[in-house]
DNA sequence: GTCTATACAAAGATAGAC
DNA sequence: GTCTATCTTTGTATAGAC
């Protein structure tokens, strides 16, 4: 069994080497991942990871020379992902377009990527100890930037009076709530995200009480 | 120097015993608080609850025979805290009086209670092991009972369409974010809910938002 | 009730053979 | 690159003196 794309050249520095290396790092990733977001940084042992991964703890302890290197290293690829939805607001859209859709972009993560958002739920907690340069500066800057578009749709008289961070602050805690909390909401409504009309319940009902508001007028 | 009140009777089982323990149980569990929402059940040593404590950890370990019966403890005081509010939604208010004094009350949980916010939070994170139980029942049956006072308002007109459970979850979600996330809160906006005015717009946001909505019609 | 000493296990990390 | 063996620290918990 040859785990390459053949070759004509015979030996010219190993092949798929590389790709094999990229994907063990991979599996402990993710495996850390699983790990970190239910126990935290102290409370998962390397033990239980490469366990979970499959590979020995001194085979992990190679690919990532120490605990916290490999946490760090899970956290990074975590954050991107998570800023990428507030990104995509523009000004061009109707504010209803734009909140509405992002909404729905914020609640699919939180059913695709429950434990990336329990993660950085616990690193906020813990009080942020390695991202906390990183929100001060980029996402300070972002949700400013944000900030001004929604209102810029406020002035415009497309949006009722409201501060911009609050609602911002408002969207992010209904929304990762879910994947978060996901065990009390089992508990209580007997469901979660991963249910399609479950899902789509969720996204109306948000939409309708942060758009719409409860009071007829 | 007589720590206790003078008592006439000479010795019938010595008076102010049982309320210095108590003291110093209290002393441990709010150390306990202080760093089992910090760091978690594992992540927490007993050697620093026991320094936090003023206490030494074999003192510690006399008062609380293991690690977990301390954790169990200081848990089941949180949750009664917990479900208050939502006891206290009536019928008999109005849907917008409720929400709003509910909406109020939360956030004030959240400034003032922030470390049991968090421990509640990462015992949700991690599967709620120890809580899952009383989730399932008492937790189930209250919010049934006052999801059945929100149909209640819908069907009398006097509130717009929504699904009760999911209305329960955006507001839990929204208010307990500013103790969660706080860190990020302060990043961005540079303020926390110890700041009097910041905590009056958060109140007035929330409740502008899920109140009357953001669009005009 | 409180302390010192200590047993005992888990966990992070390294050395060195292959 | 991967493994076995081992070092070292930390952490929970108990025994027994005072």
């Amino acid at each position: 069994m040859t785990p390459t794309t053949p070759s004509a050249s015979p030996a010219i520095s190993t092949p798929g080497r590389a790709a094999a290396s990229e994907a063990r790092k991979r599996r402990i990733r993710d495996a850390a991942l699983s790990l970190f977001s239910q126990f935290g940084l102290r409370g998962a042992s390397l033990d239980a990871i490469a366990d979970q991964a499959g590979v020995s703890k001194t085979n992990l302890l190679y690919y990532f020379p120490s605990k916290e290197k490999l946490y760090i290293s899970v956290l990074q690829q975590i954050l991107n992902t998570w800023l990428e939805p507030i990104r995509a607001i523009d000004a061009n859209q109707t504010p209803e377009a734009a909140i509405r859709h992002y909404i729905r972009i914020k609640v699919e993560l939180s059913r695709d990527h429950e434990q990336s958002s329990r993660l950085f739920c616990l690193e906020m907690i813990q009080g942020a100890p390695l991202l906390k340069e990183e929100l001060q500066h980029d996402l300070r800057a972002l949700v400013e930037e944000k900030s001004k578009v929604i209102e810029g749709w406020i002035a415009h008289g497309s949006l009722l009076p409201v501060d911009p961070h609050h609602l911002i602050y408002l969207l992010w805690g209904a929304t990762q709530h879910y994947a978060d909390f996901a065990v009390q909401i089992d508990a209580i409504s007997g469901k979660t995200l991963s249910d399609p009309d479950f899902f789509e319940a969720t996204v109306d009902n948000i939409q309708r009480i942060v758009l719409g508001g409860l009071l007829s007028r």
